[in-house]
DNA sequence: AACAATCACGAAATCGATTTAGTGATTTAT
DNA sequence: ATAAATCACTAAATCGATTTCGTGATTGTT
C-alpha cells in the first residue's frame, strides 16, 4: 500500500499523511492521532527506499569487524544493535576477516550513502587509513571502536590498554615472575602498543629491564603463531611469565603448553585479555584482563549517533577510554 | 555525484549509463567498457536508494536471531555474511534477545520492503507463527535456520537433531550410565524435542524405561534453570549421566557440580551440545555434539538467494538436515 | 473593525536511478 | 533492391514519499 492510497482512506492527502507519521507542527493533534492509528491497525509504513532517497537518510548503520566469531566482538554488536535497535535504527553487519582488500571494498561501497553512519574496527593487515578519511571527507559519522587509530580524526572508543597492560604485567611480578614475555597480536595495532607500553613500565617499575626478545610479535596466521610461541616455550628456563594481549594467544598457550607438559601455573603463570565467559572453567582457569565488550558497543552506538544527530562539529577528540577488569584465577597461582 | 553528472563527462545519456552498469544487452561493449573504466576510477555508484525505489529491490537480507553472543549463533552470521558478501548483497542483523515481542516487531517492520528475503531462527518464546506465515504471504523469501517451526511453509535448514539425540545418549549408555537426565533448553523449540525424541529412543534400544522425572524443562532464565538443576543434581543418587540440549546448560551443570562437589565423569558423565572452541579445555574437557554452525549459516543463505532469484516456486518442502558431530572427550570419560 | 499571524491542509515539484517507448542507423532476409 | 529486423542509444515517464509553496479559514493584535 502507498502512502496515496492510505491517505485516500482517510479522505486526506498524502502530504498530510506523510507529515503526521513525521510529526509535523503543521498537523493538528487530531489528524495526527488519526493518521497513527489507522497505519497501525493496517500496519502501513511508508516504503523505505522513497524515505530515504528523499530524505538522503536511511536510518541504517554499519559495523565494520575483523570477525564476528569472536567473544569481543559479538558482545560489542550486541551492545550496538540494542542502542540501534532502540532509536529505530538498523544495523548491516560486514565482517573482513582481518584482511585489508576486504575491508577497503567495503568502506569503497559504503561511500555510496547506504548508511548514516559507521562503526569499524580495523583490520590487522591495514596500515594505510585513505579510505577511513575518506568516509570523513563525504562527512559520513564514523566512530573507531578497539582496533583503532590515531591517523583516523575522529571519534573513538577504546579500552585502557595502558593501564590494563601495566596491572596485567604487575600482576604476574607480584606473584613472583621474572621473565615475563609479551604475546602481541599485532605489531602495529593501536591498543597492542599501548598494552606493551604498559608492560614495559611496569617492568621498569619493578626494575627489570626490558628485553625485546621476550616480546612474540604474533600475527593473524595461526600456524606461525604456533611455531613462534612453541619456540619461545621450549626455552622456557628463560619464561617464567606470559602477558598474552589477545584470548586466541592464551588458547595456543595453553595447547602447547600441555604439549610440551609445561604446567600452568606451576611453571610458567598466564594472564590474558579475553572475553571468554568460560574463563573459569578451563583448566586451570584463566587470569583474565576483560574488556567490557558489550559496554564498548553501547557507548561506541551512542557515540555515533551524536554525530549523526549533531555532524557539523568536530569530533576528533572525543575519546572514550573504558575500563577493562583484571579477573585473577588460577593460572597465575602463586606456586 | 549523480547519474546524469556522470554522463555528461562522457557525453551519454543517463539511460545508457544506468544501462550499461547493469550489463544491458541494449548497450554496445565498447560504450560499456568505457562506462565501468570511468566508474571504477571515479569510484561511481548509483544512489543505491533510487535505485532501490525504482527496482523495488534493495541486495539486502535481514537476519532474525535470538541472540549473538553464543557460538552457535555467531558462526552461522559468519557463514550467512561470506555468502551474502560474496553475491554484493547486505546484511542485516536484528537480536531478539529471545523475546517474542521485539521478534513480532522486527518482522512487522521487515514487512514494508526494506529487505529482499529474511534469515530466521525463532526465539523461545515464539509460540505463535502468524508474523513469520505473514512475510510469507507477502511473497518475501523466507529460510528458518535450526529454531524451526513445521507450522511455517517454508525451506529449513537445521541439524540431525534426533540423530544427535540418539547416539549423545548411546554413547552415555555405553560408558555405563543408567540414570540419564535431559536437559531441554526448551519444552517447544522443535530442536529440543528431535533430540529428546533421540534420547528416549536410545534408552529404548538399551531397554531403559523412559522417565519422565528425568527431564528437567529448561527456559531463558538461567536463575531458574538454576534451581532446577540444583534439585535434580542434589539427589544425585538418581541420576548418573546428563544429556544437555544446549552448551549455556552444560556450563550451569559445570558450576553446580563444583558446588556440589560432584566430580565429573567420575559420579556423572556430561554430554552436550555445544559450539565452544574451547571444549577441550576445560575442567574436565567436555563431551560436545557440535552442531556445522557456520556450514549452516552458508547453506541457509544460499538457499534464501536461490528463493530471490526464483521466487515463483513452492519452497515449503526444502529441509536441509545437516550433520552434527560428537566429540568424545573426558566429561564422559568411563571411571 | 481592519489587518496581520497562525493554523491546517493540499498541489505539485523533487529526490536519482530505471524502464518504457521510441528513433535514426545499420544489418539481415527475401 | 527493398522490407524487416536489430542495434545503440535517448527522452520522458516512473517508482513513492517528502518538502516547498500556496491557500482559505481561524485566531490574535491594536
Amino acid at each position: 500500500m502507498t502512502i496515496k492510497e492510505f491517505a485516500k482512506i482517510l479522505n486526506i492527502s498524502a502530504a498530510t499523511v506523510s507529515k503526521a507519521l513525521n510529526d509535523s507542527h503543521e498537523i493538528s493533534a487530531s489528524t495526527k492521532a488519526r493518521v497513527i492509528a489507522l497505519a497501525n491497525e493496517l500496519n502501513f509504513q511508508p516504503n523505505p527506499h522513497a524515505s530515504s532517497l528523499r530524505k538522503n537518510k536511511n536510518k541504517t548503520i554499519a559495523v565494520v569487524i575483523p570477525e564476528i566469531s569472536n567473544n569481543f566482538f559479538s558482545k560489542a554488536i550486541d551492545g550496538i544493535e540494542s542502542i540501534a535497535q532502540e532509536k529505530g535504527y538498523h544495523t548491516l553487519i560486514y565482517l573482513t576477516h582481518e584482511n585489508y582488500k576486504k575491508e577497503v571494498g567495503v568502506l569503497k561501497h559504503l561511500l555510496n550513502g547506504r548508511v548514516d553512519g559507521v562503526l569499524a574496527s580495523m583490520s590487522l593487515e591495514t596500515a594505510d587509513y585513505t579510505y577511513y578519511n575518506e568516509l570523513l571527507d563525504k562527512n559520513l559519522p564514523l566512530v573507531l571502536f578497539d582496533r583503532i587509530s590515531d591517523q583516523v580524526e575522529t571519534a573513538k572508543v577504546c579500552t585502557d590498554d595502558y593501564h590494563a597492560g601495566f596491572i596485567g604485567t604487575k600482576h604476574l611480578l607480584d606473584t613472583g615472575c621474572k621473565k615475563i614475555s609479551f604475546l602481541a597480536f599485532s605489531e602495529f595495532a593501536y591498543s597492542c602498543i599501548r598494552r606493551k607500553e604498559g608492560y614495559i613500565d611496569a617492568l621498569k617499575a619493578y626494575n627489570i629491564d626490558f628485553d625485546e626478545s621476550l616480546v612474540v610479535n604474533c600475527t593473524y596466521d595461526m600456524v606461525s603463531n604456533f611455531s613462534l610461541l612453541n619456540n619461545i616455550l621450549k626455552k622456557r628456563k628463560k619464561v617464567d611469565g606470559i602477558f598474552s594481549s589477545a584470548e586466541n594467544l592464551a588458547i595456543l598457550t595453553y595447547q602447547i603448553c600441555s604439549e610440551l607438559a609445561i604446567q600452568i601455573p606451576k611453571d610458567i603463570r598466564l594472564v590474558s585479555f579475553s572475553n571468554m565467559p568460560l574463563a573459569s572453567y578451563m583448566s586451570p582457569s584463566l587470569t583474565t584482563i576483560t574488556q567490557p565488550a558489550f559496554e564498548m558497543g553501547k557507548e561506541a552506538a551512542l557515540t555515533l549517533f551524536k554525530i549523526i544527530d549533531k555532524p557539523r562539529i568536530n569530533y576528533k577528540d572525543v575519546f572514550i577510554e573504558m575500563k577493562s577488569n583484571l579477573f585473577i584465577r588460577n593460572s597465575t597461582k602463586r606456586y
